[in-house]
Formats: structure tokens, C-alpha cells, sequence
DNA sequence: GTGTATATCTCGGGG
DNA sequence: CCCCGAGGTATACAC
């Protein structure tokens, strides 16, 4: 990895067109290829950036980055305060646990929590707008499709939507009714369900953990 | 700006739990507090981070950053390679061109654009589900609510069927038709548009931008 | 490759 | 503060 703190300015035409104005910035330049500009606030985003595979071609005073989706990068450099490289070799991968296919896992192995006497048909039931998270059976038998979300909110109302028109076309599920999980559910979100005739539920994702739950609220 | 390379390894808790085994990373810690972890791959997201505001205790070998919503990072240092600090001082923002706000305008000017005899009546006509782009009348003098995407997809059009099903309960503007308007709209999506009566329109916003257009491929 | 869903999304605006 | 919408979103995964 490469680190050069320098004075510059940065245009990027692609997608956009954007402006970054001459000031004292860090340069990265990574073992992919890849670069991205920062300012000295903010961790997530860098300001200006190119991902890798492209092209950097190290001009006098200038560094142009191309990809093939004809983006172009441009860093005029005014003046260069500290250019260093360090050799970070291969590293091991994030792990992450309880993101949205792990309570979705839970719930799997748990429907009635959701609702006494669901049963699961199956995870990630493949329609032709995508798949629907859970599709399970009510007590009465009638077919349930279950949408899983950490928050709920109009987005994942408008996803169980579109499910539930399509699979009640299918003659051999219909009539489907739709429910939105989620640890809390806006209040636009849960109007535009009602209107809809979605229900919502909200579950307590700690308490479905269980003990894999108190071993995290050790930390 | 503090630039520390180093062997270490990473545990987040918070929204979820991730965990980054030991290797050497770059520690970005900003002027503003926030702190970031980098590996030599991927120019936009960091493999963990902690924004401002926050609280950083360094300890012997072990960093932890913490911030109000009880969220924690702990970076254990195992070998520090390199530690520098720069001062990058106040740096200009960045300015954008382009993005949908521009488009929006060029096509608030110019409404003929999208279909013949378009007027416009407001531009982010506000709903309680969120503004509408462009509110129009066209030359029959029936509403028509605008939609505006640089690319049209399905939740594009999501959008708009959700503004839609308000505005058609107003009496004054009843019955109000849509249109989504983009450079380029997906299959998908123009399916499910034509399947709710929404009509699809692809404008060229190289045409639109007119001069402004040409000073831009200059570069 | 396109299309779809997820993200510790981030970031900004409005009520 | 929550909610919504946009992003050069990035990233993973299925078709």
C-alpha cells in the first residue's frame, strides 16, 4: 500500500462530474491498483476514488486513473508532503454474524415465533421479481410469505408487495398473505403495510438467539 | 490525519458483530476523531470503522473506540510498523455535476422533453410517502406525476406507484397518471411500469444539457 | 453480464 | 430525533 499525503486537486468525469479543489489530502493507492482520495474527516467514504482493474498513469505533476467503463480520474499534484509504501501482504477476511441472513436462519428454524402454528415451505422461495425470504403455511393452511428485515421500513413493504402479486398468480399457493418481520417497524412503513393487508410483526432477534445471544452480551 | 500500519486484529460490536483476524492493516485516525481500518484491497469501504463522534482509549497494544450509541471497536495491536501524523488542515468540499438534482432541473425547464405539450406545476410536489419529482399537466389538462432516474428501475417505479395511489385520492388532481423518466430503463422494470398503466420515457441528457453538455466532453 | 437484495451502508434534507 | 431518498453507492449472489 501506498500512502502519499500531497497537495492536489482531483477531477473525476464518469458517472458524474466532480470538482475536488486544490488542498492537502492522503492518496491511497492500494496492491490492487485501486485509489482513493480522503480528506481528513469522515472514516467511510473517501472523497474521490477508482476502484480496481484500471489504469494509473503517473505524469509529471499529474496522475490520470482510467477504467474500462471510461471513467477518468485526474489528480493534479501541487506538492507532495509524504510518499511512503508498506507491504501489508495477504490478509484473512471480516467475518460478521447476525446480519440479516443469520436472523432469517433463526427464524427458519423458528416460524412459530412469528406466528403460532407457521410452519416453513421453504427459505429464499424463488419467484421471478427475486426470492422471498420465507414461505411458510399458516395453522389454517393458507401460505404465507414472510419478509425478513432488520428495520422495517417502506422499502421492505414494497418488496413483499411485489412477492405476493406474483405469487398469487400461482394458482397452487394462492391465496398468500404477506408478514413483515423486523426487530422495529417504522410507522410509514407500518401504515403502507396495513393498507396493503401486510401484517407486521416485530421480534426481539436477543431473545431468538438464545444462547448464542449470551455469548455475544458478554463483550 | 494519524497513519498507523500495523499487525492487528479487529472486533466490532454494535449493529452486528464482526470480527478481522490478525494481519497488517492501516489505521486511519482523522482529524475529526473518526477512525478506520483499511486492508491493500477495495478503494471505498474500510473492513471496519467507527465514525465522529466518538471516544478512542489507547491502551497498551489495544485500542478501543466507542461511541454514544454503545457501539465498540477494539483494534489489539500486535507490532506497530509505521505511526505518522500529517496536518492536512481545512480542505475545500467537493462539488458534483450530474447527479439526479441537475437532471431533474433540465427537465423541470424543459417538460416537452418528455412527452409533447407537458407543462410543469410544481417541481418536489410533496405527498405524506415523499415528494414527487415533477408534478405536470399535460395537454389534455390531466395531472401527471413525473418520476426522474438517472437509471429506471423497479424501485423507481415503486416509487411512483406509491405517490400515485396518494395523489389519486385528492379530488383536485384525480385522476393523475405517471411517468418515469430516465436515460435508460430496465426490462424489468418497464414491465412492471406497463403492468400499473406507467409510462416509460428515455430521454437523452447529453441532448438536454445542450451546451452545458459540450464544456463537459471536453474532458 | 444483468438484475436483485443487502449494508455497521453513508450522507443530507425535512418534519 | 426519525424518516425518506440518493449515491460515481459497493458488494454478493442468482439467473
Amino acid at each position: 500500500m501506498r500512502l502519499v499525503v500531497a497537495r492536489c486537486e482531483v477531477d473525476y468525469t464518469g458517472r458524474l462530474a466532480a470538482h475536488l479543489p486544490m488542498a492537502v489530502r492522503l492518496i491511497m493507492v492500494k496492491a490492487d491498483g485501486c485509489v482513493a482520495v480522503h480528506s481528513d474527516e469522515g472514516a467511510y467514504k473517501p472523497l474521490n476514488w477508482m476502484n480496481a482493474p484500471n489504469h494509473l498513469e503517473e505524469g509529471e505533476g499529474e496522475w490520470v486513473v482510467t477504467n474500462r467503463a471510461g471513467e477518468r480520474l485526474v489528480i493534479r499534484i501541487d506538492e507532495v508532503l509524504s510518499d511512503s509504501e508498506y507491504e501489508l501482504g495477504v490478509a484473512p477476511g471480516l467475518t460478521k454474524d447476525m446480519v440479516e441472513a443469520e436472523l432469517q436462519r433463526l427464524l427458519a428454524d423458528a416460524p412459530q415465533v412469528i406466528e403460532d402454528g407457521l410452519s416453513l415451505l421453504r427459505r429464499e422461495y424463488p419467484t421471478d421479481v427475486g426470492p422471498v425470504d420465507l414461505l411458510c403455511r399458516d395453522s389454517g393452511g393458507q401460505v404465507v410469505a414472510v419478509e425478513v428485515k432488520r428495520k422495517g421500513e417502506i422499502d421492505g413493504v414494497e418488496q413483499l408487495t411485489r412477492y405476493l402479486e406474483r405469487l398469487n398468480r400461482d394458482p397452487g399457493l394462492a391465496p398468500v398473505r404477506g408478514i413483515l418481520v423486523a426487530q422495529a417497524v417504522t410507522p410509514q412503513a407500518r401504515t403502507l403495510a396495513a393498507s396493503r393487508g401486510i401484517a407486521c410483526v416485530e421480534v426481539d432477534y436477543d431473545a431468538l438467539r438464545g444462547v448464542e445471544g449470551n455469548k455475544l452480551r458478554l463483550f
